[in-house]
RNA sequence: GGGCUCAUGGCUCAGUUGGUAGAGCGCUUCAUUCACAUUGAAGAGGUCAGAGGUUCGAGUCCUCUUGGGCCCACCA
């Protein structure tokens, strides 16, 4: 043995060996209890990071349940991650001066598709650099046809049970990546802005947005307001950059009278708390913002103007004329910006499908409530809570290609106007009304073959492909899911395709384990969709681990350039040492900095762990046999001296310590003792102790006490403990699936 | 505005039914061709943010205060 630990030698020969003996598969154990973790699918088209090194804590529960000899399945698996991949692409796409408006949807696709397939198999390679011993062999990506085809079912199943619906009404809608948000995917940002208060006639209000002014149906006061009840259900001529107009003024409870000037205007089509009022009081939807972010017809000689200048124009024009009363420039407020490219989100109404959350989102509470779904560490319990109940329907219609399109089709009729942008035969890319655009003599069949987007009016007739008639012409939902619409019913769809009876045998799946920061996108969605297919929780434990922060606390972003790359600290000290470092002293649940002391810790673990089997291989008196495995109950008697006596007893209470320490998910004290134990306890005081008194006797007690401590090591640090445990013959079969010790 | 969370030795953090404070790194002294200097032995160092309460007993439970962090929410 060398004198020295080294990783580099061991730990690829050891994963190989591993995966050809098939000791990642359940079937190891074909009678075993079935114990599944199903991993959080990583973007296929990514890197590995640190969130997916904290899998470590699963790695630990599936080797510690595989040595207690249960049937134990880590099922992996890929997401396509529908906007994060296609906005990559994109971007990729720019630096050949083309963007997605050159391409038909599918051409698109297959664009992407081919991106993400040169891509693939990244992630898995980096997944097995950290000793993951996931079940290869039913690997699963969200885009397999299987899978589709089971996503798709739920959508129909929803669809007949009306629990999925289409609907007109106000999204978060980017208009630099074109796509719609779910309230969930808006993220806000604190800002200074100008608060303008302009004149309405009689009436001054206070307003962010005065070039949204052109879509006002209504301005409103509370009821109460004594300053305005004689204006309430009037119509007040209003002076505005383009002439005279009227608007009506109403009552509502919203209005709070001491912000600004206690009057506020009414937009429906471009605010939510507007529309809401807009349909209390039956205004009518003046879209005056389109999907590119301009404005339209409406605002007269402003009209083509992006938002921000038509503002800035606008305002000028409205002083000139003495329209604005005051601008009160210290306001700060909050606006949701696109998490993707930080572009302001404009609140704009459009067709799209929602799932009706209302049954799902009791059922999922109640799951909780009566213990049938545990969640780890339990102040995380709280949060979803209140998120369950404060959901509203989901948004699950997405304006890209990147993704499972949402199967329906809509008949074309002429009571109907759809609007489609396509390419045509030439390449060139067209947009407007269908009937204008077959007017001018593209056919059908062009228009359906380079077709980019359909906007189908809300009172189209929705059918699915087998119900479509011969004879009668159809245009194709252009939208994709929401792909947590697919990531929602992971741990169903994988066992479902993986192999036949897994998921009977597996499901409801033991542990499911992911970062707190997608409880509430991913795990919220993963319970109600269980509840709804299966009729219980698909998994009987939540349990979240913490962030992974740079060495001074600060959140790892590519923006910050303060991100680490798991892989060279693999490379550098082993990925025992890191799995051990992201373990230890870090209890569950909580964020984490990276520490290069902890993981210099962790390394000079591994050595001395190394050091204890070279000091054994030394120490064998010779002339000694083969080394004989015997457990601990049966090695106190076996032991005649009174410190090996009192060994094995340590032993005994050590190893029910380590047991009771995983079983509860504390992840960090079952490191912490077994570090301890190992260096302190055993090598320290014991190997010092037993040293020049070695015989046998002794000797085989010493042996049998240190395979224990392997044992007990491996789900944590399962290469080295692996090479040693097999250097010492003391069994045939290697520590991954050798028994758990008993005591 | 609501919720969650953190404040423990110089630094980073453990401490889950409440029972006289722990680790890693750092520091001090000493040892050592011993399996391991990626070592061993001994040691210094904390009124567990502050105040009050419950209790025989509180870092651990309750209330409040102060100061960080995170999440959520339709005040224009």
């Amino acid at each position: 043995m060398d004198k020295v630990y080294d990783h580099t030698k061991i730990e690829e020969k050891i994963y190989e060996q591993w995966e050809k003996g098939g000791y990642f598969q359940p079937e190891i154990h074909p009678n075993g209890k079935p114990y599944c973790i199903v991993l959080p699918p990583p973007n296929a088209n990514g890197a590995l990071h640190f969130g997916h090194a904290m899998f470590t804590v699963e790695d630990i529960l599936i080797r510690y349940h595989r040595m207690l000899g249960d049937s134990a399945l880590w099922l992996p698996g890929t997401d396509h991650a529908g906007i994060e991949t296609q906005f990559v692409f994109e971007k990729e796409l720019a630096k050949s001066g083309k963007s997605r408006f050159d391409f038909s949807r599918e051409e698109l696709y297959q664009m992407i598709k081919d991106y993400v397939d040169k891509n693939r198999g990244g992630i898995q390679d980096q997944l097995k650099k950290l000793g993951f011993s996931l079940d290869w062999s039913r690997e699963k990506f969200t885009l397999d046809p299987a899978i589709v085809e089971l996503v798709v079912a739920t959508f129909k199943k929803m669809y007949a049970e009306k629990l999925v619906y289409r609907d007109y009404r106000l999204v978060n809608y980017c208009t630099r990546d074109g796509t719609s948000f779910s309230d969930l995917e808006v993220t806000y940002e604190e800002r200074q802005d100008p608060l303008y208060y302009i004149k309405y006639g009689p009436l001054v209000l206070a307003t962010t947005r005065p070039e949204t002014k052109f879509g006002d149906t209504a301005v409103a006061v509370n009821p109460n307001d004594d300053r305005y009840k004689k204006y309430i259900g009037q119509t007040i001529d209003i002076e505005t950059v383009l002439g005279s107009a009227k608007i009506r003024v109403i009552a509502d409870d919203f209005v709070d009278p001491a912000f600004g000037t206690g009057v506020v205007k009414v937009t429906p089509a471009h605010d939510f708390t507007d529309y809401e009022v807009g349909k209390r009081h039956d205004l009518p939807l003046k879209q005056v913002i389109g999907f590119d972010g301009k404005l339209n017809h409406y605002a007269g000689k402003f009209e083509g103007m992006y938002v921000k200048k038509a503002r800035e124009a606008i305002v000028l024009e409205m002083q000139e004329k003495g329209l604005i009363d005051h601008i009160d420039t210290a306001y700060m407020h909050r606006i949701g910006i696109c998490y993707k490219c930080k572009t302001v989100l404009e609140p704009l109404p459009l067709e799209q499908w929602y799932v009706n959350v209302q049954n799902l989102k009791k059922q999922a509470i109640t799951v909780i409530k009566e213990g049938k779904l545990e969640v780890v560490p339990k102040n995380f319990e709280n949060p979803l809570f209140q998120w369950l109940e404060n959901l509203r329907d989901w948004n699950i219609s997405r304006q890209n290609v990147w993704g499972i399109r949402i199967p329906v089709w809509y008949e074309v009729d002429d009571n109907n106007v759809f609007t489609v942008a396509f390419i045509d035969k030439k390449s060139n890319h067209h947009q407007g009304k269908l009937s204008d655009l077959l007017q001018e003599g593209f056919d059908f069949e062009e228009i359906t073959k380079g077709l980019q987007r359909v906007i189908s009016p809300i009172t189209a007739k929705v059918v699915f492909e087998e119900q479509k008639e011969k004879g009668k012409q159809y245009l194709p939902e252009t939208d994709t899911f929401d792909t947590w619409f697919s990531s929602g019913q992971w741990p169903t769809v994988t066992l479902k395709t993986s192999k036949p009876g897994d998921f009977e045998k597996f499901y409801p799946t033991a542990v499911l384990e992911t970062a707190y920061d997608i409880l509430k996108a991913w795990v919220s969605r993963m319970v109600m969709f269980g509840i709804y297919l299966t009729h219980e929780p698909p998994f009987k434990v939540a349990l979240f681990h913490g962030i992974v922060n740079d060495p001074l606390g600060k959140k790892m972003s590519k923006s910050k350039g303060n991100v680490v790359n798991p892989l060279e600290l693999v490379g550098q000290y082993g990925a025992d040492a890191v799995r051990f470092a992201l373990v230890y002293g870090n209890a569950t649940g909580a964020d984490q900095s990276l520490s290069y002391t902890k993981l210099d810790a962790a390394r000079k673990f591994t050595n001395k762990i190394w050091n204890m089997a070279r000091f054994l291989e030394m120490k064998k008196p010779e002339g000694m046999g083969k080394l004989k495995k015997i457990n601990l109950h049966e090695l106190g008697s076996f032991a005649i001296s009174q410190p090996d006596k009192d060994m094995v007893e340590a032993t005994k209470v050590f190893v029910r310590e380590i047991t009771k320490y995983l079983d509860s998910y504390q992840f960090n004290l079952a490191a912490e003792r077994v570090y301890e134990f190992a260096w302190h306890t055993f090598a320290d005081k014991y190997i010092e102790e037993v040293k020049n008194r070695v015989d046998e006797k002794s000797y085989t007690v010493l042996a049998n006490i240190y395979s224990v401590i392997l044992h007990l090591l491996h789900p944590i640090m399962p290469f080295v403990t692996e090479e040693i445990y097999q250097a010492m013959k003391l069994s045939s079969e290697p520590l991954i699936v050798s028994s758990w010790p008993e005591a």
